[in-house]
DNA sequence: CTTGACCCTATAGCGGCTACAGGGTCCATA
DNA sequence: TATGGACCCTGTAGCCGCTATAGGGTCAAG
C-alpha cells in the first residue's frame, strides 16, 4: 500500500491505448488536467489521471464528442446530485446515433438501387452515371 | 435554340442548392472547373457547370468523399470505357456505409444498455458513470 | 561517452466546409 | 447624377479531433 507510482506519458499511453500525442492533445483542450512534472520536465501522471483518461476513452469509443465528454466530466464532479443530467446527455447522444443509422440506411438503399441497375455496358448506358447526373429527375 | 444563358454564382447556387461559398470551394479544390468571367470579374457558368455541380451534389448526398467524386468525374470523362470502374467505386462506398451502420448499431446497443440501467439514484449508484469509468472491467 | 529509447515544444495539415473582413460591381430609383 | 442595396470578389481564419513533422532535451545501459 505504498504511494501510487507515477506514470510517464508513454506508460499511460500503453495503459489506455491512447497515443502519446492524443494524451497531450487532451491536456491542451482541457479534458485531462495538467499533470506534475519531473525534474527533467517529463509529465508524471497519477491514478486520477489514469481513471480520467479511461473515462474519456470509453466515452469517445461510445461516440460522445469531446464537448459531451467535458459535460459528463463536469457533471461527475458534482457527486451529490442525481445522475439525471448524465442520463440526459446519454439519451440525447443515443437519439443522435439512432438518427444517423436511419440516414445511413436510406443512403445504403439508394446505393444498392444504383449498383443493382449497372449492367456493365458502355458508359453511355451506365445507370450509375445516369442516376448521379440529373438531379431534377429524381424528385 | 439560342446560346445557353450564363449563370451567376448566385443563380447556380439556387439552381443546385449549394451555397455560394461551397461552389467557390469546389472550384478551389478542383472538382468544378474555373468558369469564364464577365468584364466585372464575376463568374459566368454554363450548362456544363450546372450538370457537373449537380453530379457533385448528388454524389456528396450519397456520402461519397470529394476524392471519390474526383474519381467518378475522371472516370466519366473517359466515355468509351465500360462503367466497371464506376461500379467498383460505388460498391466500395456501399461496403463502407454498411460497415458504418454495423458500427453504429453496436454502439447504440451499448448506449441502450447503459441508459436502461440508470435508476436516477444518487451519483455514486449511477450505472452510467460506473460503466463509463473502469475500462478494464468490460472485457 | 555514445547509443537509442523516450520525452519536450511548436507548427502545420487533414476534410469539407463556414464565417468573417474589406472591398468592388451592377442596377433601379430619387 | 447620386445613392442605396443586392450581389459579387479575394483572402484569411476557424471548426473537430486528431496526426505528422521538425528540432531539440533527458535518461539509463553498455
Amino acid at each position: 500500500m505504498g504511494a501510487y507510482p507515477s506514470l510517464s506519458i508513454g506508460a499511460l499511453s500503453k495503459a489506455t491505448g491512447t497515443t502519446v500525442v492524443t494524451i497531450r492533445w487532451y491536456e491542451r483542450v482541457g479534458v485531462l488536467p495538467t499533470p506534475a512534472r519531473t525534474p527533467g520536465n517529463y509529465r508524471a501522471y497519477g491514478k486520477a489521471h489514469l481513471d480520467r483518461l479511461s473515462f474519456i476513452r470509453r466515452a469517445r469509443d461510445l461516440g460522445f464528442s469531446l464537448d459531451e465528454v467535458r459535460d459528463l466530466l463536469r457533471l461527475s464532479d458534482d457527486k451529490d446530485q442525481s445522475c439525471e443530467a448524465v442520463d440526459q446527455v446519454a439519451r440525447q447522444h443515443l437519439a443522435e446515433v439512432t438518427r444517423k443509422i436511419a440516414d445511413l440506411k436510406a443512403l445504403r438503399r439508394e446505393l444498392q438501387d444504383l449498383i443493382g441497375q449497372c449492367r456493365h455496358g458502355t458508359f453511355a448506358d451506365c445507370r450509375i452515371v445516369q442516376a448521379l447526373s440529373p438531379r431534377q429527375s429524381r424528385r
